[in-house]
DNA sequence: TTCATTTCTTCACAAATGTGAATGAAAGTA
DNA sequence: TACTTTCATTCACATTTGTGAAGAAATGAA
């Protein structure tokens, strides 16, 4: 079964006929280590399930600094988040993009487009739970995000890294992960240093 | 007419029996200044809609420290997101909420309630679009939040404020403007001094 | 393997931000 | 009015975080 209709069907019990709407719209694509999957400036048409590969949302501040906005793969680790390539904001009003999505490895991914999903949207009120679910789970993650970075310092949003996501660590370069967190690489390593051997 | 339907009408056009459909699910509800309008911990089961007075919503950490999430009212400066009190999250996933939203000044406010959206969303495709406007909206207001919060420091997220809602120094108290910005009081001071004069 | 490149860590110092105390201004109350 | 309370500002100092340079470690290529 396809992975994408799988993940849809963990929330809502799809009809047969559903599901082979929802196949009908469903594509893959293939992207190369180092390609952009979504262009900051461009306008975010289509939704991306990650199937196999990791990578990375990142924005860029005036200055030409990177922050990573998030990590997406699918495997054991991944949460729902992970495996989307979207950006959501973009994706939802048909505004250019402010993220960038870059594939750290070659990439498979099952996609949706916006036409696609206003055409499913509209055939089945089931479906139509489809956009409300990712919709929810966008809003989840932005929202965690937004609430850690207002209320705890780098040394607190490091220990929260270690206690909710610590397989992170593992998986993308330390040079990342500071971006993620909002920090410098040398303050992530002293960071680290600190917490080892207190 | 109603205000909130005003609001929506802004988005999607109403026939008159949405409009009539809508109004029936919406009832007045008022505030003391002071009044916890939404309590961290319990479950956010209605969105409402300020009509009068100001409100401030907050997290608190875990050492007890408030931060300001966002400021509410509804006046010629006021944007979309102002005027609507909601934990969102909990609205989303009926689960407790995180916020705090807390009655600055004796509220008037139209309430909408978490099943009475229910109601109306599978009766009507139009006033379905109700719940999406205010998914997005309210996605659009966290994404922002998080983006400036990860990619810019204490002077450049006063600057911005400046630039964006100057009129919230006037608004509110400059404590409560600081834990918006996530910054100490003094440092806020210092900044607007720095600013000032260069 | 060896060499080149990238990433991670460490250090010293600079800059930004937090903290507690003190002061004065502003607002509210009797 | 005087008194109290709350808030904004200022200061000195502490702590956190950023920055550039250097070297160590890891990674990848030949």
């Amino acid at each position: 079964m396809n992975q994408f209709v799988e993940f849809i069907s963990q929330f809502i019990s799809l009809s047969n006929e559903d599901t082979i709407a929802l196949e009908n719209v469903l594509s893959n694509k293939s992207y190369k280590a180092g390609d952009k999957i979504v262009q900051e400036g461009s306008i975010c048409n289509s939704i991306l399930f990650t199937v196999s590969g990791k990578s990375r949302s990142y924005f860029v501040n005036h200055e030409g600094q990177e922050f990573t906005w998030n990590f997406h793969f699918n495997d054991a680790d991944s949460k729902f988040e992970n495996y989307f390539l979207v950006d959501y904001y973009s994706f939802l009003r048909q505004t250019p993009s402010h993220l960038t999505i870059e594939a750290l490895e070659d990439i498979e991914a099952i996609t949706l487009s916006y036409t696609n999903i206003q055409k499913i949207v509209s055939k089945s009120i089931n479906l139509e739970k489809v956009a409300s679910i990712m919709s929810a789970t966008a809003y989840e993650n932005v929202h965690k995000r937004a609430f850690t970075l207002l209320t705890s310092n780098a040394k607190e949003r490091y220990l929260q890294l270690l206690k909710d996501e610590p397989y992170l660590l593992n998986k993308f370069q330390h040079y990342l992960i500071a971006s993620y967190l909002g920090v410098a690489p040398q303050s992530l390593s002293r960071l680290r240093k600190e917490i080892s051997k207190p």
